[in-house]
DNA sequence: GACGGGACTTATAACGTTTTAAATGAAGTA
DNA sequence: TACTTCATTTAAAACGTTATAAGTCCCGTC
């Protein structure tokens, strides 16, 4: 009648530009389950239809909405990370970050990450995250033997991947570097130098890839027949200073040891200052080979030997295990153990 | 009639425990909007009713449905923060991160990560956050006097808080270190120790905070009245060698710097290094004055003196602003320069 | 010419919230 | 008594998607 130039409202107006599944039907004039299943590829929709919607999907930008999908499916679409502050591992976090982003890179999945504020072992933020059903899968780090993070997560048959191992029966993905090859490689090193009474400085006791270390060191010094020892006061997650410390006091005393297994570059560092301290010389009163993980600190003091391990692969792997197990893939195949390049170490 | 003990079903099924508004009406008797009020807080409810409705709130566990809760509301209860791979700087993610996250505890934001892989400024990953409303709010660094990242935030009023500042005329929400102070009083220092001809080591010259280190470096300069030299070849991004070998180059030559300000513990590593290929010691023919962020170095390198960063208040302060600014603050308010603590520098 | 069955397409009902608009009583007022 | 007001509660609709269960047509078969 009058002269409103009312558009044909389709059925609801769109209230702010974001496409949906309606406005790509409303395009083609499918309804909006059939444009839901041609997204999907379903086999029943005709495959001209399918072309269709995808093109005109294409050609408007429409993204699913998360929220609506998640809402209806049960699936979040999201991985967590539970992120230990330690700093002993250089770049630690950011590296394994990028390598997950990268192994999510091209899927629905977006990385939350959950800083572990309260106890070493974060089981609540676990906890938290299974009765809540806040992520679809888990990852974390520094497992212990018999980890209670490990533990829940398998009694609830919630996807995850650890990087390291635990002595659990039932087997869970995880992606690992061969810590027992490091150390086995690092204190031969020492020895075919010369070395004849290697030390090693440890992780904590209680996580499980200390063992591994401990066994690849004490494999190669009972081989060599050389004397050892390892300190019991101080550990990679000490402040630098203690194990500054520490390596001058020892240095002080009688038969102090002449060659070091670092499990980090930053322990290497503190060695080598605390060993300064009484006037001991890298290189000529000892030597050390330590695990570097960036690539900042082995062109600073390239007398360090290094043996490499990348993590910014291992949070790919991580990815791409967690991923396969979401899908439903077999814990028992999703197991990863990362060799040390001993051939290539000084790359 | 028979004996079947089908419990009364209130209305649908509960099909997996996980409690929803629904669980708290059929236990207290009230409708489900009356519930979801009553959470809310929403003053037209009774008093003694909210208080029942959270009591068996909180004895059921119920927490809402962040899916349902976004679909409706359209809020997604999420921070991205686009992540950079610069190494320069000693564990500056992860300090940042868990700032952040200290921040965000108690709220009901989750930090997503969104790592940068293409180019240097990560516009796309902003554009598409915006456009399909990934996030409530933005965080990222190394902002560039025009960055066209926050030229389209500001256009499309998106909620974003920046780790340093621009040149742009509209005030937008950031925290920032005050590296002015920092380059003035590091190279006063070196001066003060007698040095006559100190150099910078800058970022890269399109990031905003470049002009202020630079600025903060000539203002001493010409204060003390002292010759200065500005490196071309390098800057803070370069790889560590790369920096060493410059140093150790430009030691060699005439008129080399007696002095450096280092912009980060990376860098003052490398010089120290370039600088000793040539027989030159740190304290004795040449002092460093470097930014300090992490725990690490200083505690190695005595000698280094240094200005602390404490990048993880940094990140604390970027999320309370962001939520600040999300809850609708003026942006002009909300931007924070933290200031280098001069005085207690050595801590 | 009715019937079974492919090959496609679709209407409808959820998922768990919040929002809008209304309903219910119990007072208070005229 | 009837009419308003207030305080409190509620039903219904919607957000955008997917799952379930029906539709359509059209073709070949008996």
């Amino acid at each position: 009648m009058a002269d409103t130039p009312e558009p044909a409202p389709s059925r609801a107006r769109p209230k702010s530009g974001k496409p949906t599944l309606r406005t790509i039907a409303d395009l083609t004039g499918f309804a909006v389950t059939t444009v839901s299943r041609a997204l999907g590829n379903a086999p029943q929709i005709s495959v001209e239809t399918r072309r269709r919607v995808h093109e005109v999907a294409a050609e408007i930008g429409y993204l699913p909405d998360r929220a609506a999908q998640r809402l209806k499916t049960g699936r979040t679409n999201v991985i967590s990370v539970l992120l230990d502050p330690h700093e002993e591992i250089l770049g630690y976090g950011i590296s394994l970050m990028h390598g997950l982003a990268k192994a999510l890179k091209d899927t629905p999945y977006h990385l939350i990450v959950t800083p572990n504020f309260i106890n070493d072992s974060n089981v609540d933020a676990v906890r938290h995250i299974v009765r809540n059903g806040m992520a679809d899968g888990l990852i974390f780090s520094r497992t212990e033997p018999f980890d209670p993070r490990v533990r829940l997560l398998l009694e609830n048959g919630f996807p995850f991947v650890t990087h390291g191992r635990t002595e659990f029966s039932t087997p869970h993905p995880y992606v690992d570097y061969d810590n027992f090859a490091f150390a086995y490689e690092a204190t031969r090193r020492l020895i075919s130098r010369g070395r004849r009474k290697p030390m090693i400085i440890l992780p904590p006791k209680r996580m499980t890839f200390t063992q591994h270390l401990l066994h690849g060191f004490m494999t190669a010094v009972r081989e060599a027949g050389v004397a050892y020892e390892i300190p019991d006061e101080i550990d990679l997650d000490c402040p630098v200073e203690q194990i500054r410390d520490y390596m001058s006091r020892r240095a002080g005393k009688p038969d102090a040891p002449d060659g070091f297994a670092c499990g980090g570059e930053v322990s290497a560092l503190a060695t080598i200052t605390g060993m300064s301290d009484h006037g001991l010389t890298l290189g000529i009163e000892y030597d050390i080979v330590a695990k570097r993980t960036s690539k900042l600190l082995s062109q600073i003091q390239p007398k360090v030997e290094t043996i490499y391990e990348d993590l910014t692969d291992t949070g790919e792997q991580m990815g791409r295990v967690l991923l396969a197990r979401i899908a439903g893939e077999d814990a028992a195949g999703l197991q990863v153990l990362l060799k040390p390049q001993i051939g290539f170490a000084e790359v």
